[in-house]
DNA sequence: CCTAGTTGTAATTCACTGATAACAAGCTTG
DNA sequence: CAAGCTTGTTATCAGTGAATTACAACTAGG
């Protein structure tokens, strides 16, 4: 009935999984239904699970995918200048690409989910490892440049934060303060 | 059948907002079934329903529930001392009573839905608020604090800090950097 | 060109879940 | 003690959503 492309089930698989990243990042782990997903990756539901077995693997994917981009932008931000200072200023970028924050967030909220749980320690505990290495920061140091991305990832999910969010005095004076010197 | 005693019906709904407390805590707002709630309680699950009209509307009164629990809690360490320090040791005390800050996060992620994200929106800036005027602290502050309050949040959720937690390298150096001076 | 593998869909299943309705039992007040 | 309000349950429904099965259409290699 469609004119679509034939596709090899890797390159699929690929817009599934991003499909899945925008809608997992709208709606979290049990809100989002592969229904869904596969409105928005344009094919039929029954493909997205035979893509990734469950809908659970699909969110590890998920979970994964939005991982690797952070750990992308660190390291490129770290060619430039391996400071905190300017992992934080690429961090914020993120803003301009929500579903990644969210999904990072649905995934923390997931974690009581053995399988989610041990995936997201991994990937936070591979961030964490990555920031002291490239910037050489100090346990303390990496912990409150963390603890700011940790703030800036729930501002951004309460839409009070980033492009298109909702103006509200107090999360404004949150913002400004984002700026400033981190020691 | 059960020898349960009659209660009032804001008797039984303290009880089963307490039990949606928990359950929130442990699966979200999407992943917790009324069901659960009301075994959780030892009542019926239509009897959850009509006390409280819906599972959304349940849950906002689970977030409006913690969010009074953590303003209670500044209040009383400001009694003590009125600065961020001897409310930070405070918060961490909310580490033992984990499903609080476990449904503040569930809170953070469900505010894509209309209802919960202004729900979440007042309490979030109502917390601010509150730490302002207690301790008299600067905006950028303030943020750092409820920067830390968020890290600790995700990782109780992540099932890394507090009782009962997963013993993980990275996590262990984090949390040595927790009580720390802030300034 | 035909056959075997691959990509994809339609139809269906089946367990589940929030909500409603109808009813039962207990209190209380005149 | 009867009538009416309150507390609570059982039975049920209508919708849904992940997953399975069977099938269709395309493609490539011999």
């Amino acid at each position: 009935m469609t004119s679509r492309v034939r596709l090899t089930a890797a390159e699929r698989g690929e817009e599934v999984l991003r499909a899945a990243v925008q809608a997992f990042g709208r709606s979290g782990y049990e809100g989002t239904k592969t229904d869904e997903i596969a409105r928005i990756a344009g094919v039929s539901q029954p493909y997205v699970i035979r893509l990734f077995g469950t809908k659970q693997q699909l969110f590890l994917a998920a979970v994964r995918s939005v991982c690797d981009r952070i750990d992308q932008i660190f390291r490129e931000a770290a060619k430039e200048s391996a400071d905190l200072r300017t992992l934080g200023q690429n961090y914020e970028v993120l803003l301009a690409e929500p579903e990644v924050l969210l999904v990072l967030l649905h995934g923390f909220s997931a974690s009581a989910e053995p399988a989610i749980g041990d995936c997201v320690r991994e990937c936070f505990g591979g961030i964490y490892r990555l920031v002291r290495e490239l910037t050489g920061a100090s346990a303390r140091e990496a912990r409150e440049f963390l603890s700011a991305g940790m703030l800036i990832t729930v501002m951004s999910a309460m839409q009070v934060l980033g492009p298109n969010a909702i103006s509200i005095p107090w999360a404004e004076e949150i913002q400004k303060t984002l700026g400033q010197d981190e020691d």
